[in-house]
RNA sequence: GAAGGCAUAGCUCAGUUGGUUAGAGUACCUGCUUGACAUGCAGGGGGUCGGUGGUUCAAGUCCACUUGUCUUCACCA
């Protein structure tokens, strides 16, 4: 006897039991089968620092999708697994917890700060990990990775090197975005910019000559202390003649020249810029052009230097507000404007960055991001939506050198290392011993590590062994769907594509899903200072990690933002219910555990109904996976599991199953499985836990649901008169329930059903249920019945008639019939207009124009007996 | 300043290459111990798809302009 299950399902009991089971039964794992076309998803690595949140849920559950639809549709499937060490988060919040202790990276030096960080990442590393395996994900637990582990070093000092051969990768003095807590250079897509309110402090320069002043507007008065010219625009008649001229600049009384410059704009301010090479981007490139010095004022925390004695060890604020004061008194202050502007701040702590030069390890990007760009071009590489595309030409068509070093210890370290005697680089995949240029054995390693994005941008083939030629990497790569949010594309979208075509000369992936972000219910960022964030784990405690996929799958339309709402959940949780529910009808109605074979002769009306239902519904939902329509596929599911499947065939069943003929009860018991094991199939890339501990409950062949064959159409199911034909029953059960409704007759009060119709043949077979369905006492069908004192409403179909003589008001008939009577009419206007317009009969693909003609045709007949009716009243009042 | 997204029922959102008289969940109203499910069943009200104009036999769906909103990029010291 098969199993018998609980009244309601219950995840919990369930998840941890089926994840175990597919583990045991290593249907995660991939195992290089070399007659089978492959499919590959690399995930994006989650921080070791992180813990599981709404984007990683949304995330992994689309990849899983993806994955368990063609590990089931027989690809050889590998989901590669893995987590990022974040240099930068990782470092931080070690710092912060030894801080706690007392204690800095500089007391317990760089072999004990890793030791440290070693230790962190055992501990939490593998948080994130349990985590995603709580949502079901079926990654290649076999094959994880972490991007600063061996492989991964192999292949970042490898890449390193090959373009440093290239010339891809130099060393060189730069100005460069400085983060003052975390003490190190960052990358410019790890800058952002916030409006804040500042000031603007007017001021003037003296000339050094004594013919007056120069005056000029700064927001940053600190950085004075560093000026080593001031800038005018060359075409500026006002300040033409001054160029060539010396001013004092105030304070530090240093003489600095007046220079011209295309880059001041004339019109904005008093038209003069006093320039800062050390702090100022923009300053930094006019001082290149006039061969100006570069005198930096700030350490590396952002603090003045020793060199101006009064300010030294003030931190930029501070000497502002000193440096303001002092300027006053001397007179240079001319007046403070409020202002608004904005300010870049590290993407990791949110400190303002300080712009800065310094010696730094750069990529050159313009030869590696052109491939890369055409790769796109070329569609060897397609974003879904499309237009994401947009923004990665912009990038890359924008794109300047990438600062690749960090003043970190958490990350791989630069393989350069410097001569103490010839002064040369050599930079090698080994750890070197003497200098390649000059034999010395004085050499240091660089301190610095590489930025974070570095390893990630090799992940892809990192992953799967390069720079060996490994089975792995011959058989998986290049990879299939990347799935990741818009907003990371600049940061590694962008680099894993021009770092895999300038080692592997292939694009890495053929497809990238795009998705938004989960936003909480009132559509903000969930962030943790807003204290907004929903925690899938609570979610999953809570609804199942079934009903949060179904949710996060539900209505998402790629590459667009979500809300995450708790209802939504609620109703995924009720839908998985539903499917629950089900399967303990279809169990309590077996005989036994075997699989009864279909049999096509046997089939009535309704299973040829729902097998045709059913095996277009296989076909859409393939389809639309294929075609990443996810949303769209997950609610033609729901539709049809509920509405189609349980509402109208399990219900119809019922007079079947519990009948006389055991013949026809096995043909119901026989279509019952197989639809609902092919549901169960077609649910489960959605909904993997509940949908294979039901499989497994079921009548069934194999070891497990997720590793059994995805369905296929079959043209033998393709029943499109009898669907028709059963949809003419269906409208006329409803309409009866709707009348009933509207009389307010509960079910409990049985009435006689008469349908009058042509197709007598379908509605007789359909007695029994019909019966049931419109709440009748008897179902008669014939030609025509005697009208009077019934209620009557009409199909297209049939006219049917329920004699309830003392609930009939014949007048309100009448109403009623009318009402009918001209909405009818008014559809019947809407078709002819249309098909009596040339233009659409001419223009319109022939179906479209059939169909118009089949609902005309459906509108007369209905009018035919809606007339018919309304004479018989007539005729007996 | 530039680019892009979004705007559809009270709320949250679908709507695939333009093609039956626009859908779901939820909320609301009415009725139901219907032997799988009240996390349920049946019925109902409620949008003309932000606005204007255009292309087309046909537009929520394409184009232009416009309003609101969000995001990204750039940035003038």
């Amino acid at each position: 006897m098969a199993r018998e299950l609980a009244k309601q399902y219950d995840p919990k009991e369930v998840e941890d039991r089926i994840y175990k089971q597919w583990l045991d039964g290593k249907y995660f794992h991939a195992k290089c089968e070399k007659d089978k076309p492959t499919y590959t998803i690399v995930i994006p690595p989650p921080n070791i620092t992180g813990q599981l949140h709404m984007g990683h849920a949304l995330d992994n559950t689309l990849q899983d999708i993806l994955i368990r639809f063609k590990r089931m549709q027989g690809y050889d499937t590998l989901w590669v697994p893995g987590t990022d060490h974040a240099s930068i988060a990782t470092e931080a919040k070690i710092v912060e917890k030894m801080r706690e202790e007392g204690l800095t990276k500089e007391d317990v030096g760089r072999d004990g700060f890793l030791e440290r960080a070693w230790d962190w990442k055992k501990q939490y590393g593998g948080r994130i990990i349990e985590q995603l395996k709580k949502m079901g994900s079926s990654c290649d637990w076999d094959r994880e990775r972490f991007t600063l582990d061996e492989g991964c070093n192999k292949a970042v000092k490898e890449v390193f090197v090959r373009l440093y051969e290239k010339g891809l990768i130099y060393r060189g003095e730069r100005i460069i975005n400085w983060c003052p807590h975390c003490k190190t250079s960052i990358s410019d897509a790890e800058v952002e910019y916030e409006e804040q309110s500042g000031h603007f402090w007017h001021l003037r320069y003296p000339f050094s000559d004594g013919s007056g002043y120069l005056e000029l507007a700064t927001t940053r008065p600190e950085t004075l202390l560093g000026d080593t010219a001031v800038a005018v625009n060359p075409n500026d008649e006002r300040y033409k003649h001054l160029v060539g001229k010396t001013l004092i600049l105030p304070i530090v009384h240093r003489e600095i020249p007046v220079v011209a410059d295309e880059y001041v704009e004339m019109d904005f301010g008093t038209g003069v810029v006093k320039i800062t090479p050390a702090h100022d981007p923009n300053d930094f490139e006019v001082g290149l052009r006039h061969n100006l010095p570069v005198i930096n004022v700030l350490t590396d925390d952002a603090k003045i230097t020793k060199d101006y004695p009064k300010y030294a060890g003030m931190d930029r604020y501070e000497a502002r507000k000193a440096i303001v004061e002092d300027l006053e008194k001397e007179g240079a202050l001319v007046k403070i404007e409020e202002h608004i502007h904005n300010v870049g701040t590290c993407y990791r702590c949110g400190t303002t960055v300080e712009p800065r030069v310094s010696k730094q390890w750069f990529v050159k990007m313009k030869p590696l991001a052109e491939p890369a760009i055409e790769a796109v071009k070329k569609d060897e590489t397609k974003f879904v939506p499309s237009r994401f595309e947009k923004i990665y030409f912009h990038w890359l068509e924008n794109i300047r050198d990438w600062c690749i070093s960090r003043q970190l210890w958490w990350g791989h370290r630069i393989p350069a290392w410097y001569c103490e005697d010839c002064g040369e680089i050599t930079v090698s995949k080994e750890d070197a011993q003497s200098c390649a240029h000059c034999g010395s054995k004085n050499i240091k390693q660089d301190p610095d590590t590489l930025d974070t994005w570095f390893s990630s941008a090799l992940w892809p083939f990192s992953t799967l062994g390069w720079p060996e030629e490994t089975e792995d990497f011959r058989h998986y790569y290049p990879t299939n769907t990347l799935v990741t949010g818009y907003d990371i594309i600049p940061f590694w979208v962008m680099r894993m594509m021009f770092s895999g075509i300038e080692q592997t000369g292939k694009v890495p992936f053929d497809t990238v899903l795009i998705h938004g972000l989960v936003r909480d219910s009132q559509g903000r960022k969930m962030s943790k200072s807003l204290g907004n964030g929903v925690d899938p784990l609570e979610i999953i405690d809570k609804y199942g990690a079934d009903a949060l996929r179904f949710s996060l799958a539900t209505g998402n339309s790629p590459g667009n933002d979500m809300r995450y709402i708790d209802e939504r959940v609620e109703a995924s949780r009720n839908f998985a219910n539903k499917l629950w529910n089900a399967a303990r009808f279809i169990l309590m109605n077996l005989k036994s555990e075997e699989i009864i074979p279909l049999n096509t002769d046997d089939f009535a009306l309704e299973d040829k109904w729902i097998l045709s239902k059913y095996n277009k519904l296989v076909g859409e939902v393939t389809e639309n996976l294929e075609k990443y329509e996810l949303g769209m596929a997950v609610q033609k599911l729901y539709d049809f599991i509920w509405d189609v499947f349980c509402d109208w065939y399990i219900e119809i069943c019922k007079s079947r199953l519990g009948g006389e003929d055991e013949k026809a009860a096995d043909t119901a018991r026989s279509v019952l499985v197989f639809v609902y094991t092919g549901i169960l199939k077609l649910l489960h890339p959605f909904m993997p836990f509940i949908t294979e501990e039901i499989w497994q409950s079921m009548p069934h062949e194999g070891e497990a649901l997720m590793v059994s064959d995805w369905p296929k159409t079959d043209s033998g199911f393709e029943y499109t008169a009898e669907e028709a034909d059963f949809e003419k029953i269906m409208a006329v059960i409803k309409a009866v329930r709707n009348r009933r409704a509207e009389m307010n007759v509960p079910p409990s009060k049985k009435a006689r059903v008469q349908i009058a119709t042509k197709f007598k043949d379908a509605f007789g077979a359909g007695t029994a249920y019909i019966c049931r369905l419109a709440y009748a006492s008897e179902v008669e069908i014939g030609d025509s019945f005697e009208s009077e004192g019934a209620v009557r409403v009409i199909t297209d179909a049939a006219s049917v008639y329920m004699p309830m003589k003392e609930l009939v008001d014949f007048s309100a008939e009448l109403e009623r019939l009318n009402k009918d009577l001209k909405k009818a009419e008014d559809d019947k206007e809407f078709f002819e207009k249309k098909l009596n317009n040339e233009g659409f009969v001419a223009k319109a693909p022939a179906a479209v124009v059939e169909q118009q003609r089949e609902s005309l045709k459906k509108v007369l007949d209905k009018i035919a007996m809606i007339k018919e009716s309304i004479k018989e009243i007539e005729d007996n009042m």
